[in-house]
DNA sequence: TTACAGCCCGTACCATAGTACGGAGTCAAG
DNA sequence: CTTGACTCCGTACTATGGTACGGGCTGTAA
């Protein structure tokens, strides 16, 4: 088995070193062996689960729900039923997300046809719409 | 004029009277007169203002950026074309946002298409594609 | 006049996701 | 055998957007 340290580590997944302290303080990776000096010595375990956190970030998962799902995959009885459930809240949760981004677009563009760009911005008709209750 | 306590402009914008003096800390509101035993006195301005800021972060703007507006009010020699631009600037970030979302989604609907709901999450298809680089 | 709500201030704390710093020890190449 | 890169650790700091706390003053109504 080769070995390899924080250093390597960090790059191979392209994080800092520091990220990689920070996560395995808060439980997403667990603590490697260490050598004589006290080194870190990672395998190439340490490295899928590192990318398994960075790509679970990319879609979406907060460092609370990656580490939900890193549990699944170590606890007994979890199915792969209990992981499509957590994939599918995703989902539903950013169709939320779009659902509220596209209100929020439509309300700006209907603002945004109020503006006679003549105007000083102390008179704006977008500024003053937004002083509204 | 009416002056009202920072309890009444709080409750009227529906926030924290916390976030009242947090506002006024980081400039988002004017420090309003006080009266001899220093309690500050708002007026009607205010309370737009707090609204404004309370509508602007509806509409996806960070305080920072609500502060930018703000300032275009104030500051002479900007005008509504100055705002539209923000405006503008601000649904395109949106637009980037949800194209970003769907495709998170897609990728979140193909990797749930992986999972066999009978086998143990240990052997999950969608953990397994997770850890992949 | 007393009780209680409301306000004052400074500071600390929350979550999220890291990043930076400084002093000390270690490892490898020249 | 020295130099430079790497690692160790604990702690502090960053940004964002607030919330909470505690001690003390004020304002009002019974």
């Amino acid at each position: 088995m080769d070995f390899f340290t924080i250093g390597k580590l960090a790059r191979q997944a392209g994080v800092n070193i520091e990220t990689v302290r920070y996560y395995e303080r808060i439980g997403l990776l667990p603590e490697p062996e260490r050598n004589e000096s006290g080194y870190r010595q990672y395998s190439e375990e340490y490295s899928q689960q590192l990318k398994f956190v960075k790509n679970a970030q990319r879609l979406g998962f907060s460092l609370k729900q990656v580490k939900e799902l890193l549990s699944l995959k170590v606890i007994p009885g979890y199915s792969c039923a209990d992981v499509k459930k957590k994939a599918e809240q995703k989902i539903e949760e950013i169709e939320a997300k779009i659902t509220e981004l596209k209100r929020i677009k439509a309300a700006l563009i209907e603002l945004s046809g109020k503006c006679d760009v003549n105007l000083p911005a102390r008179e704006c008709r977008i500024l003053e719409v937004l002083s509204k209750s």
